[in-house]
DNA sequence: AGCACGCCGACT
DNA sequence: GTCGGCGTGCTC
């Protein structure tokens, strides 16, 4: 019988789509568009997507393989899918195979269907879903009604900002509007997008205590294998109606999506940092506007982006001022001037009276110090050495416990020295404060007090951060120290001061993008205090912040828990400094041994074409420009116009990838951190 | 990116 | 004598 020739999809950095020949069987259907297929591949055998179908191939015959077999077993993905994976490749500039494979699950793309079969027979064996005893929903706000009215007043595409400080109650909002579109068409589903499942493990809860009758999967990069295939096929047989999920999830089949919700949309970790450098933020307002659905981006602190959206009215702004938990108050924000009051052990007397006052009433205090370690750098007196990292241009912090120095970008780690390796000093300095040094002294201070650290190193020793939690909510702890991973998701409802104690850096620093990012770290976190009512005769809710510089204009719309003001003023700035969202950029980022072979590259791409409307800047050294022995620049381009850039960048990558180098490059479309 | 082929240095 | 270093060439 005549062939069929398959245009295949290949997980390969060449920019190219593959034929293969398929002869049809006996008892075998046709190979359908979106169906996976397996193929020898050079000297391997891999998975493969089905793009086109044709009769002819260009490519020569003695060229053109077999197709090894085709997945029946599963559904073929929707031409809804493949357009957006079509866009992601398209705007983040990567061969459309290396956005398609990578976005199913492993056990999918396997050389042997065994976890397919096994993951399709399981889900076929689940009970259908059914008791769908009604849950109790609670009473909102005239506030949240009119966020639910908006949201779900049309099944049209529509983005709307709900904008609301925590305790503001987003999550009944989301929750409502869910069951609303759930209830009015019985295949609908519902994508939850949140920034990492492990730190909301709250809202799962709610939401499988909630929606009792309908199935519902996860997604998230800690799953096994297995289990991730098992809610994949969930959601892509529209089995499952509620997915929730991290940022990867933005990328599964979804085949009758009806609304997207991002919670704390403005959230870092929405951007994937490596492959494809995806914003899944961005990536669910397209989806959304693709298949004509609503989308809900929930925040206390929205991103630039999105705030500016909001102001140009492209987005709907749905404002929750009031705070939803009954009676609770914004906790009292303060500011601590570290040039008046000299800190011992890292802390101000007003901290330290602060939390004994909280030890008296038997309240909880929660300590926020962004550096983990025991000091970021010890250094010699005598001579001036510090404890740099052989590997990176970064110093090499120390930690106490195992009495070592350890590099926290590339993991070396080695002894403290007795003794300093230059000049023989035996005296040598911890310089800073991190997390197991305030504890230290704490310890001091509070010598009654029971106190707890949670950081990246207290949860890798003892397992979970989820134990870690537990024995707080417990109040099995007085005082909590941590770094930004106490800042997400846990309510602390004994907890009624919250003390940052240096946040400092991040006002003058490199990155235009870092205030942003402290604010809504530091709202986020004092977001911990006052969560619940007031006590009988206990204290109010307080923030503290030690800072040398009380009178940033940061702080002050901290204080006055005034983010429209700051974000305002923020918006104002990018603009008369033509920042993003105001110019849309994009990077070109070189790593080669020596810094100089680097540079070198990139200035050959910068001179390779001129373009109007594209500002190529000068090649520039990263901040942090060695690590693990790879040194690493980049160049900036620029472009008023989003299109305009889209056109440069495709012409340029083509021909930079004829550019014969040994250095690893790569090209990322809307950079976080430039 | 993988993976194999290919041609030169220090090991049992 | 071989194991293995990474240069370069190809993938329907």
């Amino acid at each position: 019988m005549k062939p069929i020739y398959l245009t295949i999809a290949l997980d390969t950095p060449l920019d190219r789509l593959f034929d293969y020949r398929w002869t049809p069987q006996e008892n075998e259907p046709i190979p359908q568009i979106g169906q996976l297929v397996f193929v020898p591949f050079g000297r391997q055998e891999i998975a493969g997507m089905i793009i086109a179908l044709a009769e002819k191939t260009e490519v020569p015959e003695d060229k053109i393989k077999d197709v090894l077999a085709v997945r029946h077993q599963c559904p073929a993905l929707d031409q809804r899918w493949l357009d957006l994976c079509r866009f992601a490749a398209d705007y983040y500039q990567r061969p459309l195979g290396e956005v398609i494979l990578p976005a199913l699950p492993k056990n999918l793309r396997a050389a042997k269907p065994v976890s397919l079969d096994r993951n399709l027979k399981k889900l076929q064996q689940q009970a259908s879903a059914q008791d769908s005893s009604p849950q109790q929903e609670a009473e909102l706000n005239p506030e949240q009604k009119e966020a639910l009215e908006h949201i779900t007043a049309t099944a049209k595409f529509a983005a709307h900002l709900l904008y609301g400080v925590t305790g503001s109650g987003k999550t009944e909002v989301y929750l409502q509007a869910c069951a609303r579109v759930l209830a009015a068409n019985v295949q609908a589903q519902v994508l939850i997008l949140v920034p990492e499942i492990n730190l909301t493990p709250q809202l799962a809860g709610n939401i499988s205590r909630r929606f009792a009758g309908i199935q519902i999967a996860t997604l998230h990069s800690g799953m096994a294998e297995g289990e991730r295939l098992l809610h994949w096929l969930a959601a892509h047989t529209g089995r499952a109606q509620i997915i929730l999920g991290t940022r990867l999830a933005i990328l599964a089949s979804l085949p009758h999506l009806k609304m997207i919700v991002i919670d704390e949309e403005h959230d870092p970790s929405y951007k994937q940092q490596d492959g494809l450098r995806y914003s899944a933020r961005d990536l669910a307002v397209w989806r959304a506007r693709q298949l004509g659905i609503p989308v809900v981006l929930g925040s206390a602190t929205p991103s630039l982006e999105t705030w500016q959206h909001a102001q140009a009215g492209r987005y709907r702004l749905l404002p929750m001022r009031e705070r939803a938990v009954k009676d609770a108050v914004l906790p009292v924000v303060k500011i601590v001037n570290l040039e008046r009051e000299k800190p011992s052990e890292g802390l101000t007397q007003r901290v330290v009276t602060a939390i004994r006052q909280r030890l008296e009433k038997g309240e909880q205090s929660l300590l926020f110090l962004n550096r983990r370690g025991y000091a970021p750098v010890i250094n010699c007196d005598a001579c001036g050495w510090i404890s740099n990292c052989t590997r990176c241009t970064a110093h090499m912090v120390m930690h106490k416990l195992d009495q070592r120095l350890r590099c926290h970008h590339c993991g070396l780690a080695q002894r403290i020295p007795r003794a300093c390796p230059t000049c023989g000093n035996v005296d040598l300095q911890p310089l800073g404060r991190g997390t197991q040094r305030l504890e230290e002294g704490l310890q001091k201070i509070f010598p009654e007090a029971r106190i707890f650290r949670i950081d990246a190193d207290s949860t890798r020793l003892k397992g979970s951060a989820e134990a870690a939690f537990d024995t707080v909510h417990r109040g099995e702890v007085d005082i909590l120290v941590g770094t930004q991973m106490v800042a997400k998701g846990h309510d602390f409802k004994n907890l009624t001061l919250v003390a940052a104690l240096n946040p400092d850096s991040a006002l003058f620093s490199q990155d235009f993008r870092a205030s942003e990012r402290l604010f809504a770290q530091l709202m986020q976190v004092a977001g911990r205090a006052g969560r619940a009512a007031q006590k009988e005769g206990g204290n109010l809710s307080e923030v503290l912040v030690q800072t040398r510089y009380p009178d940033h204009p940061l702080y002050h719309a901290l204080m006055a828990h005034d983010y429209d003001r700051f974000a305002n003023g923020l918006v104002e700035e990018r603009q008369q400094a033509a920042m993003p969202p105001f110019i849309y950029q994009a990077l070109l980022r070189a790593e080669a041994k020596e810094l100089a072979i680097a540079i070198e590259f990139l200035q050959i791409a910068a001179t390779c074409t001129a373009h109007p409307g594209i500002i190529i800047n000068d090649p520039i050294p990263m901040t942090m420009t060695r690590v693990h022995n790879v040194d690493r620049a980049q160049l900036l381009i620029e472009s008023s116009s989003r299109p305009a850039l889209q056109a440069f960048l495709k012409e340029w990558i083509a021909n930079l990838r004829g550019i014969k180098t040994r250095v690893k490059w790569g090209v990322e479309v809307d950079p976080m951190d430039v």
